[in-house]
DNA sequence: TTGAGTTTGTGAATATGATCACAAGTTCAA
DNA sequence: TTGAACTTGTGATCATATTCACAAACTCAA
């Protein structure tokens, strides 16, 4: 437990692993360095931002010499907690659900899509990937049976309000990932991470009517 | 064009309208006031938050009385430049793209999903839902051609590479949403809004590790 | 018409986050 | 073995964002 992250430094950490990634990939050597400058280049993020994002953490780095790329990758992956699998379920199996159910990168960190729940009658009782969907009546007792600590929630709008009451009353569940374009209300133990598509392309639009192009 | 308006403001201003949308369609009557502590209670966010975010681009509100539901809604559509019909392509046409392409909310934000571009021969030339998809050597004809101002990136890592420096050099595009997992380096006229999956997950992750839960 | 009760909009104060700049430790060439 | 050249890690400084608190303006009931 750290005691003050800020919550930009934390939007980041990803960012870095991710990068590493790549670098550990392209390097030949295990014992390959790297500098904050080098990281600055690939991310646009400042080295010195870069440096007390990891300060929050340890000390890394070698003074002189930068980070080892191994080691600073495995830091990562322990301050993010990947080792750990993790199991959560999809709420939802629409175009939105079915796609993140496809995505093939969250093996690299151990996310394992253990079931879909959707109400279509075509959909339930098949499998996506391996991965079988349920009928959402049944979406309260598997989060209690297998203790899925933090969901994925792709439904529609009008749907969300009654799976919301339920996730939140019947279930010991600790964060949601929320994909529907709405802000969902929930007690304070419950850590709610947004994704919310749209707002991205308005963002867009912002930018590009108020930039001197 | 305004003067200084902080990151986040831009952030929650998509979040503002959505909320007022949802108000504008529950509300019978379309003279309804609320009040920047309604909207606190729905977004957690601070009201003096909210009405500082509103103040950067105007008055709307009246004091004593609160915000009118339809002409906030108006005013933030105006901000967000909603209006005027955008078109934009996915390049990519994988899970996450298709997913993209079906994406019913984009009707409300008035985006146009005009083309799909792809290598895979069993994609390309099949419509997703009335959007063609063409191979992707005819992106950056497609693009001169239709002046899309904005893209979003949809492809596996290793492609991205060689696409963004078609997009860079032989386009004209100002901006690139990424669903892709790394960070693209583009010259600074290009405004880039990453929406990393991965980063999310991660990012629970370490919310459920480091809260005593 | 009055005045108590609201709620906005906004400067001022506070808190948070980013940047700077440099001591301290390390490397490595000579 | 020495010392110039690096690069980290981090207080101090600066910049940005949030919160506070209240005047101003409006509402509405009596």
């Amino acid at each position: 437990m750290y005691k003050k992250i800020p919550k930009n430094t934390i939007h980041r950490l990803p960012l870095y692993l991710s990068v590493l990634e790549q670098l550990a990939e392209e390097s030949q050597n295990q014992e390959e360095f790297f500098h904050s400058v080098d990281l600055e280049k690939l991310l646009n993020i400042k080295n010195s931002v870069i440096r007390k994002d990891l300060s929050y953490f340890g000390e890394f780095g070698v003074k002189g010499k930068g980070y080892n790329i191994v080691s600073l990758k495995t830091a990562l992956k322990e301050i993010l907690d990947i080792n750990v699998i993790k199991k959560t379920v999809i709420i939802g199996c629409g175009n939105i659900g079915t796609a993140i159910i496809k995505y093939p990168y969250f093996t690299k960190i151990n996310l394992e899509i253990v079931a879909g729940f959707d109400v279509d009658p075509k959909i339930i009782k098949q499998k996506i990937n391996q991965t079988p969907v349920y009928h959402i009546d049944r979406l309260v007792d598997f989060l209690n049976k297998e203790k899925i600590q933090f969901v994925i929630l792709a439904v529609p709008v009008h749907a969300s309000k009654f799976i919301l009451q339920d996730l939140i009353t019947k279930t010991d569940i600790h964060g949601i990932i929320n994909f529907t374009p709405i802000s969902l209300k929930v007690p304070k133990h419950i850590k709610v991470i947004n994704s919310y598509i749209s707002a991205k392309i308005l963002e867009m639009y912002f930018y590009l009517k108020n930039t001197n192009a």
